[in-house]
DNA sequence: GTCTATATGCGGATAGAC
DNA sequence: GTCTATCCGCATATAGAC
């Protein structure tokens, strides 16, 4: 069996430059150079930079389709709270991404097409949450208005982080704060949610404006 | 013009490959045989391609700031839903500015940082228009309502034609719909809208719905 | 203004010794 | 498993003839 630990240590050092710097301009020399390997060791455990990049893909999938998974039993807005901060640590832990898709879709055409396929997992989990929501009376509003919800949802979070970035005042080097960015996907339910459950949006509001 | 001259066309087939194709994948020399000349004759025009990049965006910049600087007059739905529609032509019409955003900056910093300041002022022209439609009865908010919808709206506008991609059934080879680009945003403030102001909104509805 | 030809450097990937 | 050394191709940018 090939150490364990080299592979390991590559795809973590691979994951930490790829988000720091860019998809693009992270070298495969980068990458070894910081592990202090040589080039040619970095090609031993993985034959062509793909197959980092699609390992750690394969890792971002399985974190979010996991968290697609558990979506169905949200009932409270504090569940969704929740499960909403817990997808955008995922999303920025693995935030080269989404934020470097571009590059990676045309570079890697085969991932560019499993990004559409994981959007539309996405997609369908977000619609059956927002059901679940008005099913449990959490939210009010039509079965139409509940898809367009969704969307919305999903290109939130989608983006989100990305947009950030552009955002003077937040610059590359803060830490993203994942409970501001789900506060944000929250108040797009906002107008919707009926007066029971209004309470913790309120508590939200107060923790997050203030 | 039927014959412009050569520096015109090579900027105009380089925003049509850097579209297409990407800004990373469009090297100078694509640029130059799309156009039928030598890498030389571009070099004469352009001594680098960042200067290529830096023109393209600053027209990009200019559409936009004239979009800003106009949208103080809104005060009406439709005003709205035009003024949208134009947006998303301009961003549309230079894609891969903001598609290709993280490299970009990466790769030209200068760019990067007035890509934020083109952003801050997106942020206080929405905000200006959320006020507008507040003071005017289009919609009803609070202040701090209407902060949060213009932040909405910029992320939108800023992020919805790289997300579309993402959206299995609309694939990068298809043109991009303004109309419905600029719909979705409408559904932002639909919540809010006042009830003499409704009536167009539905109408937009029924004709992106339907 | 436009061409051909070329310099330079980098990144991905490989070969073969240890 | 890890190293050193190297090949290859591409992209930016340049030099100099026409």
């Amino acid at each position: 069996m090939a150490s364990p630990n080299t592979r390991d240590r590559i795809l973590l050092s691979s994951l930490a430059l790829f988000n720091a710097e860019g998809l693009a301009a992270t070298s495969t020399h980068k990458i070894a150079a910081e592990l202090g390997i040589s080039p040619g060791n970095l090609h031993y455990h993985f034959k062509a930079k793909a197959l980092i990049v699609d390992w750690l893909f394969r890792r971002f999938e399985q974190r979010l389709e996991t968290l697609n998974a558990s979506s169905a039993s949200i009932t409270a807005i504090d569940d969704l709270w929740l499960a909403l901060h817990l997808r955008f640590e995922a999303i920025n832990e693995y935030r080269f991404i989404y934020r470097d898709m571009a590059f990676l879709a045309s570079e890697y055409p085969a991932l560019g097409q499993r990004a559409q396929d994981l959007t539309a997992h996405n997609l369908v989990a977000a619609q059956a949450l927002c059901e679940g929501l008005v099913a449990t009376g959490v939210i009010e509003t039509s079965a139409e208005q509940a898809r367009i919800l969704a969307l919305q949802m999903v290109f939130t979070t989608t983006c989100w982080l990305s947009f950030e970035r552009l955002v003077p005042g937040r610059n590359a080097l803060a830490q993203a704060d994942s409970g501001l960015a789900a506060f944000y996907t929250l108040t797009l339910i906002s107008p919707y949610v009926s007066s029971e459950s209004r309470a913790y949006l309120d508590y939200l509001r107060g923790k997050y404006l203030g």
